[in-house]
DNA sequence: AAAACATCCAACCGCAGGCCA
DNA sequence: CTGGCCTGCGGTTGGATGTTT
């Protein structure tokens, strides 16, 4: 039996029970691992029934679990195509560049400079984001990965694991990796990304960006701070509009979290569809070293409002998700007026 | 051989957000 | 508009297993 935690018991004690009923009644409901003749049945009744309806589910699958936890053993176990064994090197090179583009950093340094604790809301590592881009693997498996090998990997090589920078700059004697394997890691921070599905090398060196719409051409060409045709901005703007696409679901190039093409109303999803295109912004992102440069994304003063003048901004904002609180909160306007609070 | 310690990972939990009546 | 339901996400836990002493 486990041990309720300190945070739960204080959350429970500062919250009282909700009048909604929880989404599972726990007495009387099996708890910890699942035995084969489980599985069996929640295989059995998900390959005649479908997935969905979870809380109801278990009664129906004959099964003395709650829904959540039917849920969790079919996504990380027992569906088909769930990958066993060991993540592959060109795995592991993967979600290296994907925790690195899409961890905490890009938001902490959006963000971060900025001194409103509302953004930090923002700060999550995308676990489901990056399963999503390795067939197979799941979120959870990626999660314990990272925190078990690739986090003491990377230490070990005195990079940080949150922020993918060494983690002490100043001094000359951080360890050098001697092993193939120590190159291995770090080279794979430098080089384009291989796609696991494909494992079609891509880069972000070419000159035309199919998805930068009309509209958005034109607001470069509007814009005399704008260099649509300057390759740097062009890569920056694809990023940000990666990111749009991403967590905004009102984006034109509409994805759901998994960073999978949305599709339209009544299609099925696959959890692995991505498109070549998905592939290519994400790679401009990856590809970033012009992306740390920019100035939105480094804005010194924790005390001045972000860099607002830069064309880039809103579209950066918007892709962060962010706007409403540029809009509340970091606004030169909204600026003065929490400071006068 | 056995105790102590370290590591791994399946499963749990609370929470957030979309959906819909 | 509101509130309940449902689903999915990410952080955390602890039992199982492996390794060291």
């Amino acid at each position: 039996m486990r041990k309720p935690t300190s945070s739960t018991a204080t959350a429970e004690a500062a919250a009282p029970a909700k009048s909604s009923t929880p989404c599972c009644v726990k007495v009387g409901l099996k708890r910890g691992p699942w035995t084969p003749e489980e599985d069996e049945l929640l295989a059995n009744y998900i390959k005649k029934e479908g997935e969905g309806r979870w809380r109801t589910l278990p009664k129906k699958a004959g099964l003395l679990r709650c829904g959540k936890s039917c849920r969790l053993r079919w996504m990380n176990y027992l569906r088909p195509s769930v990958k066993r064994g060991q993540i592959a090197p060109d795995e592991e090179d993967l979600i290296l560049r994907l925790h690195r583009l899409l961890g905490n950093r890009h938001l902490a340094s959006l963000g971060f400079h900025c001194k409103y604790e509302v953004a930090f809301a923002f700060i999550r590592v995308r676990w489901s984001l990056i399963a999503g881009r390795i067939p197979g693997r799941t979120d959870n498996e990626i999660k314990n990965y990272w925190n078990t090998h690739l986090s003491k990997k990377l230490i070990s090589q005195g990079i940080d694991p949150r922020t993918h920078k060494p983690l002490n700059p100043q001094s000359s004697d951080q360890p050098k990796p001697s092993s193939s394997k120590a190159n291995h890691l770090q080279e794979s921070l430098k080089e384009p990304i291989k796609t696991a599905s494909s494992g079609l090398e891509e880069t972000t060196s070419g000159s035309a960006h199919p998805i930068i719409s009309n509209k958005e051409n034109e607001y470069f060409q509007n814009n005399s701070n704008a260099h649509l045709d300057d390759q740097y901005h062009t890569d920056h703007f694809i990023a940000s509009r990666g990111y749009t696409s991403l967590l905004n679901y009102d984006g034109s190039f509409g994805m759901d979290l998994r960073g999978n093409q949305r599709l339209g109303n009544g299609e099925a999803e696959d959890i692995n569809s991505g498109t070549e295109d998905v592939f290519s912004f994400l790679n401009s992102l990856i590809n970033e070293e012009a992306f740390q440069q920019h100035q939105i994304f480094n804005e010194p003063n924790v005390n001045s409002a972000p860099a607002s003048s830069d064309p880039l901004f809103p579209i950066a904002a918007t892709a962060f998700g962010l706007t409403a609180v540029w809009e509340s909160t970091l606004t030169p306007s909204a600026l003065d007026q929490n400071e006068s609070k």
